[in-house]
DNA sequence: TTGCTCCTCACGTCACGTGAGGTGGC
DNA sequence: TTGCTCCTCACGTCACGTGAGGTGGC
């Protein structure tokens, strides 16, 4: 018999659950797990430390960090629901932080989208124009604006496409010579209609 | 006249921007930024510093990294297009992660408002049976039980709530001997139907 | 003897936070 | 002289990654 009790090695422990050899090292480091170890020195996972690292393996899949779950598992951390709770609402906060990236991206693909030459300098008034435009407009309006954008270019016909580029040109022209020198200003690049 | 060519310290440009003097003091170890020095070997903003500030955070503010920007600033980073592109995508995964966590997060706390007595022995034991639910059913199909599950309560009146508690006592009913037993094995605190 | 797995340091990552200890400006 | 702002180290954070250098097991 190879394995009298059962007893796995770090490196089977690691290729059983995903993880590394190092992170099994930087747990127990942590003390969230205590493997015995052989008359060699080295680590044997019973049955019971692998549950125990499951337990781990879990509560890391609900977004505590280590010492968290050290606290969770010693029972000195916060009440369970409490627990869960706060994890939601940092979990709603990373979440509208991506959305309100993602309207910021996907706004920017449409402007450089529509900005034939992009260069790295351009891109970078054209971000410096968003940063003005997101400092005078308000959240809501930015968002909507990209939302028409979007909701719009993903049902463009040709024709409509045409139609937008003649509304885009009477906007320039209604444009005061004021306003025009201003728009050409912050882009250097810009066609006269 | 206290300033005489409008050159804010960096106290100054801090407060104004919202950043920590470390942070300015780091963005100009990387590069970033370049302010002169005064006589006395304090950093003098120009306006043309200030300028280069808004750009680091602009860019910063579309989750790029300090990395990313002295590559993107300095015109040897990816075409902006496709930088916009990659953000994006990360964007979305980080997005898909969260939802997840989501997901996994309000089906717990269901899980855990039904369940009256919940210490935290039970919690680990709770998420434990989460753990193994999550290996035995697809995604697909957990996301549709925490999908039902959550409208279900968002519009219960009591009478529906007790025909719940009905139901869940047909179903421990109709299970038989050994699957109760499984269950109480795995829930030492579960009551008898 | 040769691989293979294991061991223990110990530094690196990323964007700063946080003192420590000291100096010039108003 | 007293605050105030500034300066430069330099270590700490978080969850490991990544060698380095060495030893025991099959």
């Amino acid at each position: 018999m190879r394995r009298e009790d059962e007893q796995r090695q770090v490196g089977d422990v690691a290729k059983a659950t995903g993880l590394t050899v190092r992170a099994l090292h930087h747990y127990e480091e942590l003390g969230l797990l205590s493997p015995s170890r052989d008359a060699s020195g080295r680590r044997r996972y019973s049955s019971a430390d692998l549950q125990q690292l499951h337990r781990v393996v879990a509560l890391r899949g609900f977004g505590l960090s280590l010492a968290e779950i050290a606290a969770t598992l010693s029972g000195s951390g916060p009440d369970p629901r409490e627990l869960v709770r706060r994890q939601l609402e940092q979990n709603a906060e990373r979440l509208a932080t991506e959305r309100r990236l993602r309207q910021r991206l996907m706004t920017l693909l449409d402007v450089l989208d529509r900005h034939a030459e992009s260069s790295t300098v351009e891109f970078i008034d054209v971000i410096e124009e968003m940063l003005t435009m997101e400092n005078s407009y308000s959240p809501e309006q930015l968002e909507q604006m990209a939302k028409q954008r979007r909701d719009l270019l993903e049902r463009l016909t040709p024709e409509q496409l045409e139609q937008m580029n003649q509304q885009r040109r009477e906007f320039l022209e209604r444009l005061s010579p004021d306003e025009l020198a201003e728009l050409q200003r912050r882009r250097p690049g810009f066609e006269r209609p």
